[in-house]
DNA sequence: CTGTTAGCGCATTCAG
DNA sequence: CTGAATGCGCTAACAG
């Protein structure tokens, strides 16, 4: 079904067909009903492709997240579709596992689908080789979840983020409070995060221990029950996002310790599942789907510019302490285990 | 950049440097590496939209979903992500919010879209409206999770597998099983699942309580705890989907009560974050990432073929039933409260 | 307000 | 094995 056969139908030239679709004002309201109502008979719908073509734009964003596993991202991703959708666009979303090869692929790919503009969570903005090829693509994009002072991006503070809860967790009388992250060179984020922890950790005069850095993917709750195990075992566990959280959680009970009660326990992220969780999960909530959202407007706004985004055009969006049952009150004996 | 710009910078005209891609076997070993050469160089993508409208193929698969809050989505779409990666594909998602009317514009959307062809997730294929505009317009699609004799369905046996639970839950000694389910009307999913409790029940001579049925997007946690107050509350729940489950943990603790000790929970999607979970969920298990791969392989498959594809194609796939740590033997005083 | 026409970038005849 | 020419469906000048 084209606009041809709509045009001959209703006995006018495909150029007002076009109009009553593109731009009903500059038609008469008769004709206009007329090519709408033929249309409709016809069940006609314009061919984006050919649209796209001709007007060398596609409506349709590119989307590069890590994985769908992580709940973070499921949630960031319905928050870019329905901006997406809310703004006439649509998206083309592309997973790379965290590796830098499918990032490049990915970029790749997009680019030659003829995407508008992108939304990207990479590894690391610093090292992205993806990153490189966009800008001399010149195509508007927006890295979500990362920051950096060279790139447009839509992220929270996690560093602070962190800080603030360690100190919340010294306030609770945790002294020994320990860190659990994914691989630190795979994300800036966990970088940021573990900064937080550091600059948490020295503000309140704590040594901190080592970082318990276990790989992303797998599931490591081994590794963590293994950190959980010594006499001077952390009383508190700080962890790089929910899915370790939870892990850390399911940790600590295999090793027969109680959360909270023997050991507090934080997540970053604030998935929604971590509300509904036994014990309810701690954890500093970022914006997920907001993040979705302002990554799309952010990225609408510039095209409809016609030009690219500045690293200016940053966002900083709020996160919050949501207090969940995964911390309590250091204990006494836990003090004693320490000394 | 464009293909004519290879050709001209290549020397070559604008045909052979289409076939030194598209056939290179059709063009002289020497006259391919110069046009690869010189593509590379210029950085050269083919233009998908140009492409799509010559072939009139898009290579790009519409994706329909209720929701990526619930991971089991979640994961189908990484496994159709994956496999259309695999399969030259792009995928175009959009999602519903179990909305009716929803699933209309999604199909809409697609259709004007040029998708080849189309995966989807709806709440009823007996009564979508989007189905049979699917049909009239000729364009081949899957059902996923959704299982009916009328339509191509990529599934496992719900009701069979729910039916089988009932029966462990028996065997467990548990007398008074209750099921919890999202609005049944919503979803043939629910409804098959509701069945096969029933069944399972009668084939134990047990009399099945009424259906807790609670709002589907909402916690309903509070609507839960409600269920668990009786004194004559169930010693087991069989939950329609694990995030239902998982709530009711959360409802069995707000309530005083030990899960499994005091009430045993059984889910029902498989979500990798089950495992993890404290404790670890008892659900039915379904592949869910395979559910994804399959729906993209058939559809492709047909595509090729140039044809729709047919409700005798339907899969249904294994599931399984995986042991958690949420359920255990009915407790003698728990029959008590019983009599 | 409406019609005619060119061309977006590519794949594909048909000649050579 | 390669080149010239056509048209996929649409929008944007331009002409009337």
């Amino acid at each position: 079904m084209s606009i041809q056969a709509v045009a001959a139908q209703a006995g006018v030239s495909v150029a007002t067909v076009s109009r009553a679709f593109n731009f009903p004002d500059k038609v008469t309201p008769a004709t206009r009903e007329l090519v709408e109502r033929v249309a409709r008979e016809l069940n006609y719908l314009p061919n984006a492709s050919a649209r796209t073509l001709r007007t060398q734009r596609s409506r349709t964003l590119g989307v590069v997240l890590p994985t769908l596993l992580n709940p973070t991202f499921a949630e960031c991703l319905q928050g870019i579709a329905r901006a997406a959708v809310a703004g006439g666009y649509a998206i083309l979303p592309v997973t790379t596992g965290y590796r830098l090869d499918e990032e490049e692929r990915a970029v790749q790919l997009l680019l030659a689908g003829n995407v508008d503009g992108l939304i990207l969570v990479v590894s690391n903005p610093s090292t992205s080789a993806a990153l490189q090829r966009l800008q001399a693509a010149g195509v508007p994009y927006v890295l979500a979840y990362n920051r950096h002072a060279d790139h447009p991006c839509v992220s929270v503070d996690s560093e602070g983020a962190v800080a603030d809860a360690v100190t919340r967790l010294v306030l609770l009388g945790h002294r020994r409070i320990a860190m659990v992250s994914g691989t630190l060179a795979a994300s800036d984020r966990a970088q940021q995060r573990y900064r937080g922890y550091q600059r948490g950790m020295a503000e309140a005069g704590l040594a901190a221990p080592p970082l318990v850095e276990v790989p992303f993917v797998e599931t490591a709750v081994d590794a963590l029950c293994a950190e959980l195990r010594p006499r001077s075992r952390p009383t508190a566990l700080v962890c790089s996002n929910d899915l370790l959280a939870i892990r850390s959680i399911r940790a600590a009970h295999l090793s027969g310790l109680a959360v909270p009660d023997d050991l507090s326990v934080v997540g970053f992220d604030g998935i929604a599942l971590g509300e509904d969780l036994t014990p309810a999960l701690t954890t500093i909530a970022q914006p997920n789907s907001d993040i979705g959202r302002h990554s799309v407007e952010l990225l609408a706004q510039a095209i409809a510019g016609g030009r690219a985004l500045q690293a200016d055009a940053s966002l900083l969006l709020p996160h919050a302490f949501r207090d969940g049952e995964s911390c309590a009150n250091a204990r006494e004996d836990n003090d004693a285990a320490l000394s």
